[in-house]
DNA sequence: CTATGTGAATTTATTCACAGCA
DNA sequence: TGCTGTGAATAAATTCACATAG
């Protein structure tokens, strides 16, 4: 994305440091738990280097995930572009609002979320949580009935799920509530 | 939120352990570095533990903060409730689209971005940046000139500020990509 | 010469375990 | 008795420093 457009073909760890900043030891100690794929004496070859960064992350192929809420947090995440730079495919969208049900919003058609019990035979194990917090446990207990396995909850509510289950919770305003920690007076 | 709405007065580091899973030992080392405010054989009071964490966050008094760009997911974000309860105020909404300009969304009236100088006459030092990625750079130089200490980034772009600038950096797609990471074959 | 990969040294974080207070 | 606060012990992460490959 920064550096694959075009111009250089290598990066070194020094570079990458400064990138996100860090030290350069720290980049070179971490890729090496990986296996060593850098060249001494002329830096990492960036394509091969986002290949192990996907093999890494288990990003090879395409993923499909469900969203869940098409509110307005929805709607922006369904327009998101970034999803698909990292491999994830939104393959289908749920509200349980009947006025929205068969719209449809950035080629996904909205289904109702009496069809989340579809989703095991769709083969979709992901999904992103983007309901009101009264609904959020209800919901994610019917995707985890759905055969979900990973879940990416934006819903201000730690939900609770079988331990199996892989949760990440975004609650925004918490992330605003660390800024101040680090600014000048007050 | 959870333990204050009423029941209980006191939580131990046990009980706040579980919550969150972590070890007691932790959470009582961890507070143990911003003093000591429990009490033995009791536990943690819980209003004093709330104002000592708001205390530490710098969280004490109403934070205005300025939110850029009223697409979906600032929408989205001035619709959140959770902003209020962590202290912050969203005192101002910006939008470049002329036909947004004068709208209300949830009691704030949209305003041109060409009145972002304004922020500093305001005292408003936070801002919310919700533009698409190829306005990000330009706005967060706006904001910078205007006199925000902070930026809350939402767009899957590295912005660059002069490093006075504390920046929180947002990349939903980027969490959603560690999900992958932790579930089972693929 | 330049930049990697990695043991060894150092720093930081977590956990243990227990003295002492309510 | 029940739970805090904290030194001491352990574990983990970061940084250094250097032998080695291109």
């Amino acid at each position: 994305m920064f550096l694959s457009g075009q111009g250089q073909q290598n990066v070194s760890s020094g570079n990458l440091a400064c990138l996100v900043n860090a030290k350069a030891s720290q980049i070179r100690k971490d890729f090496s738990y990986f296996g060593a794929f850098g060249t001494p004496g002329v830096g990492y070859d960036i394509n091969k280097l986002i290949r192990q960064i996907r093999r890494i992350l288990n990003l090879g192929d395409v993923r499909k995930a469900a969203l869940v809420g098409v509110g307005n947090l929805g709607s922006a995440i369904l327009a998101y572009p970034g999803f698909r730079m990292y491999g994830f495919d939104i393959a289908a969208a749920f509200d349980s609002d009947p006025k929205k049900v068969g719209k449809k919003i950035s080629r996904v058609t909205i289904e109702s979320t009496s069809n989340l019990r579809t989703l095991r035979k769709r083969k979709i194990h992901l999904a992103i949580l983007a309901v009101p917090r009264d609904a959020a446990q209800r919901v994610a207990d019917l995707l985890v009935e759905a055969g979900v396995k990973g879940i990416l909850n934006f819903s201000p509510l730690r939900v609770v799920v079988p331990k199996k289950i892989k949760v990440i919770t975004i609650d925004i305003a918490m992330e605003l509530a660390r800024l101040p920690y680090y600014m000048p007076a007050r």
